[in-house]
DNA sequence: CGGCTGATGATCT
DNA sequence: GATCATCAGCCGG
């Protein structure tokens, strides 16, 4: 038993309940900061330990909101708690949890994970044995988790194919960053990361000081 | 490690 | 038609 319980963390999990998560969506990009996603498929488990997270805001011009609802963003819109997944350069999916309450369209994009379980599964899907690279950037994590499109809308705090359970471990300290990858808004420091973890993406510059 | 570049296609103007 | 919340590969230091 002890084995299995090993190799299955997440059956010591239970999902984030959605009162607990924060309505404002900045303090929601930190809370997920050491909470567990799990994508739970027909051949097993894949989870991982999310320790880089971006809030997107409303009046934000780096947001895909900023221009109102269109039929890519709707899920954004969606009570805190929700996916939206899109895809971007012609080859990448990116996974946001949508924040704030029913008719606001602001998210966190996830944009790294410490992989758990299913670490053998990850590896295969993602031509790389280097663990540390399995899920570093929002490409990566949604490759290795093999979230796409039709993860669109789901509701993240039941058990699903996609969901975001309770902390596995006590997250250090946080740091806070710009954001990467944007032309606009580039100053606002809505980027956060697990000081110190060996998972987050970006420039080293950016993941030092607080 | 940091910097640069091409790939590739959905989305919105 | 431009833009894009990226990545892998390649180069120089």
């Amino acid at each position: 038993m002890v084995e299995i319980d090993s190799k299955m963390p997440t059956r010591r999990l239970r999902p984030l309940r959605r009162r607990e998560l924060p309505v404002s969506t900045v303090r929601l990009a930190r809370y997920l900061i050491g909470k567990t996603l799990v994508r739970q498929l027909p051949e097993g488990t894949l989870a991982g330990r999310i320790v880089e997270t971006e809030a997107y805001l409303t009046g934000d011009a780096a947001a895909h909101t900023f221009r109102g609802p269109t039929p890519r963003n709707r899920s954004l819109y969606l009570e805190r708690g929700h996916a939206y997944v899109y895809f971007t350069y012609g080859n990448h999916f990116m996974l946001n949890v949508s924040g704030g309450h029913d008719g606001t369209g602001e998210g966190v994009l996830i944009r790294a994970v410490e992989p758990i379980e299913g670490i053998e599964l990850m590896e295969h899907r993602r031509r790389t044995k280097s663990l540390k690279d399995l899920a570093r950037g929002p490409g990566c994590l949604a490759s290795a988790l093999q979230v796409d499109r039709r993860l669109d809308g789901v509701d993240l705090t039941v058990r699903g194919p996609l969901w975001i359970g309770t902390a596995l471990q006590r997250s250090s300290a946080i740091g806070t960053s710009v954001r990467i990858g944007i032309t606009k808004e580039v100053h606002r420091l809505l980027r956060f990361y697990e000081r110190g973890s060996a998972f987050v993406s970006g420039p080293r510059r950016l993941n030092l000081s607080a």
